[in-house]
DNA sequence: ACTAATAGTTGACAGTGTCAACCATTGCTG
DNA sequence: CAGCAATGGTTGACACTGTCAACTATTAGT
């Protein structure tokens, strides 16, 4: 078995570990969890998202979806629209106090993770961003696509 | 704001996602959960671990690290032993049977991972490692130690 | 011996995601 | 155009899992 390859592995569950709901969660994400805030995310980023294709970027089922938007709506934090061009669709998008929220977050966890990677060099943060992208995108390749879902949703189901 | 780090961010908050409970757990984890898994990966490299550095390690209370082991014992993974010096510490060791549930679980990541990386050189391989070890051990130093348990505590419990 | 500190356990509880069954809308077919 | 299948979303019962607070048991200090 490929040492270095099991290396990485154990790295990333401990990364994951860290950002996962145990380590950011209660420090950082106010009244949300860590799943609420990966969620907000996908909404931010991908306006007029439908349910499915939150779940899909989730890892959830479409019912886990709709409950975690619920959520998220109670909280004021998205808001739901019945699609115009077809009443089945739901389109999710993210309020102004959804945006600042995000923004307030992204900038406790960026302000901490600085404190953290302080005693680095320049040259060694951005090695870690360049690996850290190569990873990533490794990752999303690997995760089977679902073309009907990302050709026809992409951001324009109203 | 440093958009370095607001990236490095957004990517770890990525790779968490996908190594936390929804991606890994239900594909490489057998009958363990993603907490399950990190527990008896804790006790296996600290042989004779307490409750509590097990609670300490996972960031769970110490009540939450009791029922974390006793799942993993009813399971037949773990077993405890209280100690002979200390009649109130609990010595949690690993099985064989939960030596070899490990061993399954970090060789079929391993095989997944090792395809997910398929197309990167060797290099870029390496310095993913060295950019997440650099990363981890950064992490690690900035979780305040409990002094008394990392010195007492460290596999001689029993 | 009495008291305080410490390790661990327990039960009630809350949060959260799945499953299966369901409703609503749309599209296809004869 | 009626009927039916397909699709998106919702709901309620459920199970899992971690926390909190209260508890027991053991040890250490005076």
């Amino acid at each position: 078995m490929n040492k270095r390859i099991v290396a990485i592995c154990s790295l990333l569950e401990q990364t994951a570990w860290h950002y996962g709901n145990h380590g950011i969660s209660e420090k950082c994400c106010e009244d949300l969890s860590f799943a609420e805030y990966t969620a907000l995310k996908t909404v931010y980023e991908n306006q007029q998202s439908t349910i499915q294709f939150i779940g899909y970027a989730l890892n959830f089922t479409k019912s886990g979806a709709t409950k975690i938007i619920n959520r998220l709506e109670k909280k004021g934090y998205v808001i739901r629209k019945i699609s115009p061009r077809d009443g089945r669709f739901c389109c999710v998008s993210i309020t102004d106090k959804g945006i600042a929220i995000i923004s307030r977050i992204v900038e406790n966890q960026t302000i901490q993770l600085e404190n953290i990677l302080k005693h680095l060099t320049s040259e060694k943060k951005e090695d870690i961003k360049i690996a850290l992208e190569t990873l990533v995108s490794a990752l999303q390749e690997n995760k089977e696509s679902k073309p009907a879902l990302e050709d026809d949703l992409k951001g324009e189901c109203c």
